[in-house]
DNA sequence: CTGTTAGCGCATTCAA
DNA sequence: TTGAATGCGCTAACAG
């Protein structure tokens, strides 16, 4: 009752030696296949599972991933997380989670020495890049030789990281709109502490300097990623700029928001103001109207996150160095009514 | 350079022995002061912090618990998620997460057994309740006398769970589109698997039974909690039942779909067709026409769990038993345009 | 092929 | 108030 069955009871009803037992739960090659057979018929008897914390004491050498993640909340890295999750899961590995819940306080100090003292193999930094934290993080980490796999961060050449094409994507929306004949393009931004919204930003900015159009400043507000911020951005935005033609959400609920401005405002969508997201949650292709948008596979990311963290983790194993590997996955343009001159 | 400080470490240098560090650890009263100062000293110095691996294999006690999710995708589930973190992370715990990417599929078998390896303290079963999954758990959990706390399932009194009152909401919904003046009320369920879709479902039959509206099977359809899944369910119903005058939707997402199948089909939605969803998604408030929905604090879900799992937990280790609890929280009805005759 | 010895990092006896 | 010995469950290195 409630007994936890241990490695030694699994020898002492086979008859052998604990070490016998351990070699045929690690698969070794030096049993006789006949000791195997029963101690592995014992093992299921007993319904023994060897305890992971003992296991990675002594191994010194753990098959848990950490993981500290933000703005769960968000489609985006809810999705990721999931990528994550499956890719860990495939690969063998368990996942420590930890949140950080108001990103601005504290520095994830906490979460990452809680994902340490659990002697966690590796990390997947998953956290809106905000302010000194990359700066900070390398100094804790390097001196733990902890393989680190970041998110969604900018490119930097010492720092092994996973990232959309934010910028490419900010090009992919704002192209579009200029090829459907619009100028006065404006943007509804995220929040300006996060790369992706910068980043999203810099390719609406590219191209709008390439087509010559100026003034940039004036054509842009920004939002909190919710729903409401895009409401109040699109509705300063239409205030202040009323030959607005079209304008770059860079989300898809701040889209929703902008979108229901746009009716309260008066403006039919795309007839009088087109309307381009960006995240192709699966949502958007139900939105009045249908809403254009990048679509990110933010699930892939995830998921290259851990393969990439777990060929650190090899390499690291085999005490070779492997160097900073990165990948940067290309966002796609979703093309629906929200951006169509001529409605079908 | 990556070297673990352990305890010894700490021990040599402040000149004590490994037991004294151990104290200071804990907080054990019976160190000097003097002493107690000087190891905390060195232990700053040293940035060290102890293994929870080892800390939790000598003292038998894991500070760590399981989570088994899944459904990530939707709000719902990823909300609750944030609160189980938040909460857990408030009274020390540690997170392992597991998620059943296809619950149907598995039973959550090797999920389950994963947590146990990794001797988690107790568990938190997050998973829509679907088949024999429950019996299955209970045999396995029994023997082990792992405290485990379940999430949206069914009452049952033997059971520690914490769970909205979907059928409360569904009755809500229901009821209010009764005031409204409607009788042809039609209902888009969620996927018949789900004990949140079933209790949803259960309300508004109960309402409709007491209003003395019959032939409820005509009036219902299905879908998988999706938008698309909701635009065709509502197609059908519009279809079937040229005279229903409003729909109760079992969440948000469908509720997006319904209202562009009703656009499409020429209904205007609060004026020729009500709708009321469930959720209260940050979104719904900007859906065309903003929509009526009832809102459940999913959040509050995930932190009552853990607490309760703390309970649990804590009698376990005063080895009281303790019996099962359960907390059922109640749904509050948000009103919006869609499902309002006189629009404001 | 199999068993013995030692030790992972820490906490729990029991002495001193 | 402090320390030495022992063990948690398992694996690594060495014997036999």
């Amino acid at each position: 009752m409630g007994k936890i069955v241990t490695i030694k009871d699994v020898a002492r009803e086979a008859g052998v030696s604990i070490m016998t037992v351990s070699r045929v739960l690690n698969n070794r090659p030096d049993v006789s296949p006949k000791t195997r057979k029963r101690v592995q018929k014992i093992i299921g008897e007993l319904g023994f599972a060897p305890s992971e914390l003992a296991r990675n004491l002594s191994h010194g050498r753990s098959s848990t991933l950490g993981v500290v993640s933000s703005g769960l909340e968000f489609y985006g890295p809810s999705r990721t997380l999931v990528g994550i999750e499956k890719k860990a899961n495939e690969l063998g590995y368990s996942l420590m989670v930890r949140l950080l819940h108001s990103p601005l306080e504290s520095r994830g100090e906490s979460a990452l020495n809680d994902l340490i003292a659990h002697q966690v193999a590796g990390i997947i930094w998953a956290v809106a890049e905000i302010g000194d934290q990359r700066e900070w993080l390398y100094g804790h980490l390097a001196e733990r030789a902890l393989p680190v796999v970041f998110l969604n961060i900018k490119n930097r050449s010492d720092t092994t990281f996973v990232a959309m094409d934010n910028r490419m994507g900010g090009k992919l929306a704002t192209e579009h709109l200029i090829k459907q004949g619009y100028q006065r393009i404006g943007i509804i931004a995220g929040p300006q502490e996060w790369w992706e919204a910068r980043d999203r930003e810099s390719g609406w900015r590219e191209i709008l300097a390439e087509a010559g159009i100026g003034d940039l400043q004036s054509l842009k507000e920004s939002g909190d990623w919710s729903a409401s911020s895009g409401y109040q951005a699109m509705m300063n935005l239409l205030a202040n700029v009323p030959d607005l033609e079209a304008v770059f959400v860079s989300n898809d609920s701040m889209a929703l928001g902008a979108l229901q401005a746009a009716a309260v405002y008066g403006r039919s969508v795309p007839q009088e103001l087109a309307v381009v997201g960006f995240d192709d949650i699966p949502e958007s292709a139900y939105f009045t109207p249908p809403l254009t948008t990048v679509r990110q596979d933010v699930l892939e990311v995830g998921c290259q996150a851990v393969s990439m963290l777990n060929q650190q983790l090899q390499a690291h194993y085999n005490s070779g160095h492997l160097p900073a590997q990165s990948a940067i996955l290309e966002p796609t343009l979703i093309v629906r009514q929200s951006s169509i001159r001529e409605p079908t």
